[in-house]
DNA sequence: TCTGGGGTCCTAGGACCC
DNA sequence: TCTGGGGTCCTAGGACCC
């Protein structure tokens, strides 16, 4: 995996990405709110959004707020193949890309200054690059660090370019909301405000430890970092996806034990194709649920080995149905999702064990042995057991 | 107001091992 | 017989993001 040299690092990001690939498909659309979904706003064109238009808002309520909303249905393909065109903007620019999302990427220009230019110069340009040849606008931010490129070019949207000088880092941050941090929603933000914190200043004003006895050690530790400029995380070229799933609303209707099995069968056949054409196996089969409160709840296993063959998952998946079916009937199933997780490239070694994998000490030497040829993360022992001399085992990623 | 579909990362407890 | 500290893996839940 390579990573970055050291910034400036823009943060570039499509504005209502699937609203504004309508508008310019369709002229008649441009200058007009246009709302892309149906039951769920997915996105808004900014003349929606002026009226209060918020993505994953009910369609009911943004229609009450925008009458006059053209509303379009989803092209996905379209969106995915602007999105390409996007990117490889994004890749002429610089090789240090780290896609985000569909519609966002981090981009380190740093030694890039005596080829083309300052990091306003190079961003003014890429915005220019993705009207011309996309089509669609975009904001860029640029600072020498991920977070506040990201922060900036939230500030800046739409169709802006803003850059935080490294001398104008905290006087850029501090007077800011602190929703703006990244990672802040509305759980923390709720502890925060309940508290008397507001500002990005106050956060920074606030001694480490009572961030994490507020928030937990993770997420106080982040927050005392970023509030304070500090964020060292390096733009990642060639990061792999963790997990694959696929889910399905299904609405308040009671469904039988046979409806929901047919669409188990049909999102786990989806899935397992998604999974083989990206040359991946699965060990870790996830089912989804929602139920009509709201509540959520997860149901996994862990396999042996690592699959991509449709008939094993979809085997895991009726069981883990099955074991949940009583949950399913107390509180109303509303939603039905699978998804896959500990997904290693597919790919195998043929092992040669000199002994049979039975007992622990025989199973540990067996991983060492594996990750000193491999590299550390290359085998586990949930991955070994029941294994024999000479058989193929599944390799993690690196 | 009544909520889609795709993801990431973190936490915490228990099992198991050295 | 009872005990500690450290580590990995699995499961479940939750916050957050676009």
């Amino acid at each position: 995996m390579f990573v970055s040299t050291e910034g400036p690092i823009l943060h570039a990001d499509l504005d209502a990405f699937y609203a504004s690939v309508e508008q310019r498909d369709d002229p008649r659309l441009r200058g007009r709110p246009v709302i892309v979904g149906g039951g769920v706003v997915l996105a808004a064109s900014y003349e929606a959004k002026r009226l209060g238009v918020r993505t994953a808002m009910g369609g009911a309520q943004a229609l009450r707020l925008c009458p006059h909303a053209v509303v379009v249905p989803p092209r996905m393909a379209a969106y995915s193949a602007a999105s390409k065109a996007v990117f490889e903007v994004f890749r002429d620019t610089t090789p240090i890309v780290e896609g985000l999302s569909i519609d966002e990427a981090f981009l380190d220009v740093g030694g890039l200054r005596r080829i083309a230019g300052s990091p306003s110069e190079i961003a003014r340009r890429l915005r220019a690059e993705v009207l011309a040849r996309v089509g669609l606008p975009i904001t860029v931010g640029v600072a020498r660090t991920k977070f506040l490129a990201k922060v900036a070019s939230a500030v800046a949207k739409p169709d802006g370019l803003l850059v935080v000088p490294p001398d104008g880092e905290l006087e850029f941050l501090h007077p800011l909301p602190v929703e703006r941090l990244w990672g802040v929603g509305k759980v923390t933000s709720e502890k925060l405000r309940s508290r008397g914190i507001r500002t990005v200043r106050q956060v920074a004003e606030l001694p480490e430890v009572d961030l994490v006895s507020m928030l937990g050690r993770g997420a106080g530790h982040h927050l005392h970092a970023l509030s304070r400029g500090l964020d060292p995380r390096p733009v990642q070229v060639g990061r792999r996806r963790r997990s694959m799933g696929s889910q399905r609303a299904l609405g308040r209707r009671r469904r039988s034990m046979a409806e929901l099995d047919e669409l188990l069968v049909s999102i786990v056949d989806r899935l397992a194709r998604r999974l083989r054409s990206a040359s991946r196996l699965t060990r870790t089969v996830v089912l989804r649920m929602r139920f009509a409160d709201f509540t959520r709840a997860t149901r996994s296993r862990t396999m042996v080995e690592a699959t991509d063959h449709t008939e094993t998952l979809l085997a895991a998946a009726r069981k883990l149905l099955v074991e949940a079916q009583s949950l399913v009937y107390d509180r109303g199933l509303t939603l039905l999702g699978i998804s896959f997780s500990n997904l290693t490239p597919h790919g195998s070694v043929q092992l040669m064990l000199p002994f049979e994998i039975e007992d622990g000490v025989a199973v540990d030497s067996a991983v060492d042995g594996i990750r000193d040829r491999f590299g550390s993360a290359a085998i586990t022992r949930g991955s070994l057991l029941g294994h024999e001399p000479g058989m193929s085992v599944p390799l993690l990623p690196d």
